[in-house]
RNA sequence: GCGAUAGUAGUCUAGUGGCAGGACAGAGGCUUCCCAAGCCUUUAGCCCGGGUUCGAAUCCCGGCUAUCGCACCA
């Protein structure tokens, strides 16, 4: 057994030692918070997001778009992210530290502190001590700083815009495109797998808090009174440790709890947001997260955002960072189409027709625009509306436009009392999210899958990767370089590309050195032709996690080669 | 961002002002009938920029990166 804190240290140097992940751009000094994948990091994160969409995309049948990583300002004036994504900050002119404006006050006393201009916070804070130095602050700007980073769009015109802090805005923005593609029904999904930008004050933690990460992001549009989940039984019985507001309440352990149970007694608030715990557990297994290193932990009330009703985290258990947050389930209802629709002016609802088309008496106001047009002139549309929306007495009706309020006498208007047939109703639907941080994901597995044990006396270093996510998937040896056993290991390596495995060929050095090479960088299968090959035409198929052989036939090995990379066979039924 | 500590080959590391050394890894060869064996050859390094000094990996200043603590983490 390794030490936990001695963990990541190994596997960060595994991984920069064999191409899985490298600091960026380090010939003119590397960044924080930017990582750069190697050839294996590259094609194990490939891996990964594959599974994803096998997932998502396949499975669930929600199809994958793919957004701009730069978007104008209103829409993250809309989403919030422009107001709420920023902090206002100040720096001590004495001891120079940077300092949250708003905290500062607040903590000097200061009422309403957070709500606060900047402005007006700059003028309170002269007198404000310095929370690290304790001089008075005295005159300093106070200025935003916000976690999006900013650009221009084309010269001239400056048409601010922003790196996008989530792909998921994306998908709101083509609601009303994605709605026609699916041909005006609910539920209806749609993901996007994408980088994303935070400019992080001080990011630490390696390949867990990144200013340029990987998001695969899944918004499931449902109606906001039917969220039960049309295939929950899939996942009903399901069991998934939870960590719910009672277990942080009471300091206790995670409960194991089937979905079904979890929805009926209220721990999870609906069926959608239940079967995506349970895919999410499902994915993260099957990628190689550790099971028992694994939890779902739901978000306090206080912690949660304010719009989400309900919340729920995967957590990983890291040697190194503790309890790490990989994916985040919120039902966020229908917080982001509001936003949107008010702010674009578009409607962004569906219309979901009545079974039987019900009839509805209404009574209409019509106003006589020739009339209201001479006398109330340019307001006279704002009255009109006002009017139609209005409640008439017998004397007239009363309305109120720009604070004046007018008594329009009933010549101005007709009643009309009506028989219309309600077809259907506009429905604004709620949006289960599903939010996926990749990044986090290939460190959890990296993190997981590695393994150091004695093997006569020297110490073997193992990727266990399930075989699905190994970067290289076979790798074939002549057991000597000579009386031809190269060039019938050559052969095989060539037929092994063909059907589109990515193997390797090493003919160097001693068997076991290369065994050892493709063990540390999680090659579940290796292939070696030794002299019974030139006789009888089988190989040797060699497991990376028992190191195990059995002998194959060739005719079938590449058969056998996929359903063992798929996972569909295991290596342990095959005989000996 | 602040404070502390550190940065020498791909990796780990020795080197307190005087020719930068080793181990492992890599490459080429020999050997080798299944798990980092052995032998020969070989590639490759003082984080970046200034300063002090006859001379700096070494001392000083600044930057960058990493680790830890603080702050930050919608």
């Amino acid at each position: 057994m390794i030490a936990m804190s001695d963990i990541y240290d190994r596997v960060t140097e595994l991984a920069r030692r064999r191409g899985f992940i490298w600091p960026s751009s380090e010939i003119y000094g590397s960044v924080a918070g930017f990582i750069d994948y190697g050839p294996l990091g590259a094609l194990m994160k490939r891996r990964i997001e594959d599974i994803w969409r096998d997932f998502y995309v396949i499975r669930e049948g929600y199809y994958e778009i793919e957004c701009p990583t730069v978007g104008v300002e209103p829409i993250y004036v809309a989403s919030g992210h422009v107001k709420g994504f920023s902090d206002k900050m100040c720096q001590c002119l004495r001891c120079g530290e940077y300092l949250r404006a708003d905290h500062a006050a607040a903590g000097a006393g200061v009422a309403n502190a957070g709500v606060m201009p900047a402005d007006e916070l700059a003028c309170v804070l002269r007198t404000v001590p310095c929370p690290s130095c304790g001089e008075e602050l005295g005159d300093v700007k106070v200025f935003a700083f916000n976690l999006m980073f900013e650009t221009s769009i084309g010269p001239g015109s400056q048409r601010k815009g922003y790196l996008r802090p989530e792909t998921a805005q994306g998908i709101f923005t083509d609601f009303t495109r994605l709605l026609r593609f699916y041909r005006d029904r609910l539920p209806f999904g749609t993901v996007q797998v994408g980088k994303s930008y935070r400019n992080e004050i001080s990011p630490r933690q390696g390949m867990i808090r990144l200013r340029e990460f990987t998001q695969a992001e899944a918004e499931i549009f449902v109606h906001p009174d039917r969220k039960d989940h049309p295939r929950f039984d899939r996942y009903a019985s399901y069991r998934v440790p939870l960590l719910g507001i009672e277990q942080q309440q009471s300091e206790s352990a995670p409960v194991e709890v089937a979905m079904d149970e979890a929805v009926e007694k209220g721990i999870i608030a609906n069926q959608y947001v239940a079967y995506y715990v349970a895919l999410t557990h499902d994915l993260l297994v099957r990628i190689g997260v550790d099971g028992k290193r694994l939890r779902f932990r739901q978000h306090m009330p206080d912690e949660r955002a304010h719009y989400a009703t309900d919340c729920w985290d995967a957590e990983v258990l890291s040697g190194r960072f503790g309890w790490v947050e990989l994916v985040g389930i919120a039902d966020r209802t229908d917080y982001d189409l509001q936003a949107h629709s008010k702010a674009s002016g578009t409607a962004l609802t569906v219309f979901l027709p009545l079974e039987t088309p019900r009839r509805e008496r209404r009574r209409r106001i019509i106003p006589d625009m020739k009339a209201l047009g001479p006398r109330f002139r340019g307001n006279a549309k704002a009255v009109a509306d006002a009017l139609s929306a209005s409640e008439p007495g017998p004397d007239g009706a009363r309305v109120t436009v720009n604070g004046e309020t007018h008594l329009i006498p009933p010549s101005l208007y007709q009643v009309r009392e009506e028989e219309v047939e309600v077809r259907g109703e506009e429905v604004m639907p709620h949006v289960i999210e599903p939010s996926y941080g990749i990044d986090r994901m290939c460190y959890a597995v990296l993190e997981h899958a590695y393994a150091e044990e004695m093997v006569e006396g020297e110490v073997r270093r193992v990727l266990r990767f399930p075989p699905p996510v190994a970067p290289v998937q076979a790798a074939v040896f002549p057991l000597v370089n000579r009386d031809g056993l190269d060039g019938r290991a050559g052969e095989i390596h060539r037929d092994l590309i063909g059907a589109g495995i990515l193997a390797e060929y090493d003919d160097s050095g001693a068997i076991g050195r290369r065994y050892r090479r493709q063990d540390e960088v999680g090659t579940p299968f290796a292939i070696t032709v030794d002299y019974t090959t030139m006789e009888d035409g089988t190989v040797t198929l060699r497991d990376r996690d028992t190191m195990a052989q059995v002998r194959v036939k060739r005719e079938v090995l590449i058969l056998l080669l996929r359903n063992l990379i798929k996972g569909t066979t295991a290596f342990s039924t095959l005989s000996p």
